[in-house]
Formats: structure tokens, sequence, C-alpha cells
DNA sequence: TAGTTCTTCTAGCAGTGCTAGGCTCAGGGC
DNA sequence: GCCCTGAGCCTAGCACTGCTAGAAGAACTA
């Protein structure tokens, strides 16, 4: 082992350091608590050493982010796994995807809210961001009929997210969460050509 | 007429032109170029002045928010009055919707996307607040069949914003916009009871 | 040991939202 | 006419933000 080899390793693990400490306390106190200098003294070094790992504050948030791509796409394909018939799929992603969202706000809110420097276009968008959407897909393919399954994985999507997000921000009724996810997934259910 | 109605008036036009400033830069250059003292140049007076009409930045952006809910339902309702029939209703409320978050990003951003001081539960949400909704509501109607119009009308709603926000966003193909309005609505259609 | 390179910190920049204090001037009482 | 009062406004500055230049130190190489 040459002590290049350990300084590159050290590096990799202070660069998660600073991931989850930013993932940590945005969920803890909000985003708006993230500063570079709160996130200097949480990893215990000066703030240009942020400078060292990432181009800037923009480029933490995106790794938060891509962090949590990469876990909503291992929950989506967990739920849909464990479903137990493929008629309960839908019911059980969508439920897990409104779940993710409740359970990580902030993680959530970096993912889809804050500006970020990730692509998403179908070409040049990272593996952990697509997954997701293909799990989504693969779950919402029996209920698709004869319909495009691209357009119809879109529209579902956009529904769940419009959920999660009005939902968190308090303009939904509170009390009425389950039934919002049970009249959708309902809905979901009756089109098939 | 008095001096004092004089200075109201002017006082009232006045906070007007900052709100409508506001809007304008926001939507010609985002809202991350408005700043106070951007916003002070553009009305030609100093920074502290806007502290004599608003508490703070964030109350402009409220009320900029504000003025988008008042011609969101506005919009709504002129779609729904003119959409000839009563089954040609939800389409044209549904696109009128997106077609107005397409045509005013930031404004729609000031009103669902930005930290804004609006209350939003029931009983204290500002009129033009709950109009948009019930004008969305009331063009639902003949859909929900069994269904609880209130929830119904939240889903429908949350699948709206949902593909607003994330078409804004980049992260749905921009020309299946019509395809998946159109999916949309269709789905609509087909679950009353 | 001497020299080089790589790492880290201190100090400071320009910009943010917001505010304290003083200045200017219109309006009213003598 | 004068002076006083008070409202309206601006200059200057606070504490914070993201970010960076340049010095100081540590660690590795020869």
């Amino acid at each position: 082992m040459t002590s290049q080899e350990r300084r590159d390793r050290e590096r990799a693990q202070r660069r998660q350091v600073i991931v989850s400490a930013a993932r940590e306390l945005a969920e803890a106190e909000g985003w708006e608590s993230v500063t570079t200098r709160r996130l200097a003294d949480c990893i215990e070094y000066s703030q240009p050493v942020l400078y060292s790992h990432f181009e800037g504050k923009v480029a933490i948030v995106s790794a938060v982010a891509l962090d949590g791509f990469g876990e909503l796409s291992a929950t989506l394909r967990n739920a849909r796994k464990t479903a137990g018939s493929p008629d309960a799929e839908p019911r059980a992603v969508a439920s897990a995807y409104l779940e993710f969202a409740r359970a990580n706000p902030a993680l959530y809110e970096a993912m889809f809210t804050l500006t970020v420097d990730l692509p998403f276009a179908q070409s040049d968008a990272p593996a952990p961001v697509h997954a997701g959407f293909v799990e989504l897909r693969e779950a919402l393919a029996p209920l698709a009929g004869g319909r495009d399954l691209e357009t119809f994985t879109e529209v579902v999507w956009s529904a769940l997210h419009g959920l999660a997000t009005l939902s968190q921000a308090g303009r939904l009724r509170p009390d009425f969460y389950d039934e919002r996810l049970l009249m959708m997934v309902d809905q979901l259910g009756t089109g098939r050509a």
C-alpha cells in the first residue's frame, strides 16, 4: 500500500463525510441552515477544504441528491420485489415512493426542488437517477394496457411527485394522506384499455 | 381630498410597483436575481423603503404569490366557463392550469416552491388561494362519481402540479407535453364509479 | 538532512437581507 | 413671516453568505 493510495482513500472517506454531514444537517435543521461554515464545523476542518472536494455548494447538494436517487431506486425495487403479486406492485411502489419522500423531506428536496447540477436527459443521466424511473416503469407495466408505457410512467410519477411536495408543503389535508394514495392507485387500475 | 388621502393612495400605488417589479425581474432573470438592492434600483428608491411597505423579502414574494393565485383562479374560471359542454370542462381546466404554469414559471415558483408566509389551511387561507381550488373542484365534479370530491380534487391537483414542476425542471421529455396532458385527462374520465 | 510537494488555515473579497441614525422638507400653530 | 413637529427618505454599516488568494505547516522524496 503506497502512501498515495492511503491518501486517496482518506480523501474519498472525507468526501463522504462531507456529504453525510450536509444531509444530516439539512434533515435536522433544513437546507437554509446548511452553510459552508456550519458544514466546515461539522467535519472539523476549515471552509476551504470543502472546495478541494467539491466545485461549490451546489455540487455538495448534488452529491446528496445523487445518494438519494440511489436509495430511492433501491427502495422502490425492494417494494416491488416484496409485493407478492404483480397486481399488488403498483400500490406497493407508489406507497413506498410517498413514504420515502415523507421520511426524508430534505433529501427529497435536494433531489427535486433545489438547484442541482445533475443531468436528467435520458442519455446523460447518472445511473441511479434513471434507475428509479425504471423501477416505477416496471411496476406500472401491467396497468399500462394499450397506452405508451414511457408516457404513462411520466404521468404517474408526476402525480406521486405532486402528492409528495404539496403534502410536504402543508397544502393538502394532513388526515387524508392514505385516502389520496388509495384513490390514485385505484384510478390507475381502471384505465387499462 | 385631504393630503393624507393622497399620501395613502401614493403609498398603495408604490406598494404595487414593488410587487410588479419583483415579479417582472423574477420572470426575466429568475428569483435569484431579485435582491433588495436590485429591487430598490428598479423602483428608484433606496433599499429601506421596501421595508416600510413589507416586513421582509419573504413578504414581497408572498405578495407576488397572492397576485398569482388571483390570476390562476380567474384563468381556471374562464377556461371552465368557455369550455362549452360540462364534459369538456376537465380537459379545458387542466390544460389552462398547465399553460398558466408554463407561461409564468417564476410566478408559479413563488406560489408553490419558494418559502412564502401565506396560510393554506382551509380556515385561514386568503380568498384567492382557495378560489383556484374551488374552480378545479367545480370542473371535476362530473367526473367524481361516487368518490369524495374533495379528495379527488386534491389528487388531480397534485397530478397537475407534478406535471407542471417536473416539466419546468426539465425532467420530463419536452416533446410529450400534450400526450401527458391527454393521457391524464383520459385517465380521469374512466373512473366514475 | 535538504528540498519539494501536497495539505491546511487565516484573512479577506463581494454580495446578501436588514436596520440604526440622521437629514430634508412639507404642514400647522404662533 | 417664523419655528416646530413629524413623516419620509437615504447613507452607512451590521452580521451573514459563498468563495478564494496567499501564507504556513506537514509529509513525503532523494
